[in-house]
DNA sequence: ATCTATTAGGTAGTATACTTATTATAAGTA
DNA sequence: TACTTATAATAAGTATACTACCTAATAGAT
């Protein structure tokens, strides 16, 4: 037993992987194809239709320069639509197509099930606290990630 | 608020990034140029000299053709040597130089204060549950990941 | 009206994390 | 011995996640 196996870090970040590996093979076995991240983008965009990149990125805590490539793929598989805002020629303008939009609503039941699998091993009362410790974390450390999540 | 601030699966994908980011300061800080994952890497090594690089990926649950990669990178930093195994020319054993023996003492004690670190949000009383909940989900969804642990 | 600081987005480069396919070698069996 | 299966590593391709740097455009101050 190695000492980073009981370690919080490596932890998390298996964790995470066997996060990312059960959301593709259930997203997949439903026949669609689009990762973890680009579904947190069009759920984001979904009650945000028009925000640019920028404020994307902020509401799900993403990297700026990730969020376009991200954004780039989610225009070629036809579900965003980009367009440069007239009022401000920097920015762009991100909607879902009616596509995407019919891809959120598939997807959502879905992603909710495969949240509830991953917390399945926890006995239940122990889910809640798990989940408000997430919280609690990511909410103090959220100026120390590269990404910090951003509301306003 | 969207639906995905509380979704387990963001939460730890957010926390992971929080982690690595908090990692990559506290060491760059002390003027030492590694990543977690090469860290990881080095600290599996340590005590298993001459393994190879498929048992590697196992005692720290990375895709192997990950740890490829990883590896050739301990290489050039001169921390790591990679020989061929003469029993098995196929397998490439993996030792520490001393320089990365010196390095991963230097380490351990910056490693384990970034945990600590990263925790410290909680109340004190809640930082074992959380880790033991942690360690339950990722035994328990070990084989989901496309990279499962393997100790034996 | 101009100067400055800030912001949105992009490029190029590095590192992780996977997929599928290929090569080399090894080990088992007929 | 020949055949088959398994395994170690690599190659090429895609996606995420950063850094550092760059340009264009806007906003605010003077």
């Amino acid at each position: 037993m190695l000492e980073i196996h009981a370690m919080p870090g490596h932890l998390i970040r298996r964790l995470n992987q066997i996060s990312v590996a059960m959301f593709a093979q259930r997203v997949a076995a439903a026949g669609i194809d689009i990762t973890q991240v680009q579904f947190a983008a069009i759920s984001a965009i979904a009650p945000n239709e028009g925000l640019d990149q920028a404020r994307l990125a902020g509401l799900i805590a993403y990297d700026r320069v990730t969020m376009g490539g991200v954004v780039d793929r989610l225009v070629e598989k036809g579900f965003v639509v980009k367009t440069v805002n007239p009022k401000d020629r920097r920015a762009h303008q991100l909607r879902l197509t009616p596509l995407g939009r019919k891809l959120l609503e598939r997807l959502t039941p879905i992603v909710r099930e495969v949240q509830e699998s991953l917390l399945a091993p926890l006995p239940s009362g122990e889910r809640e606290a798990f989940v408000a410790s997430l919280i609690e974390l990511t909410d103090a450390g959220n100026e120390r990630s590269r990404a910090p999540m951003r509301t306003a």
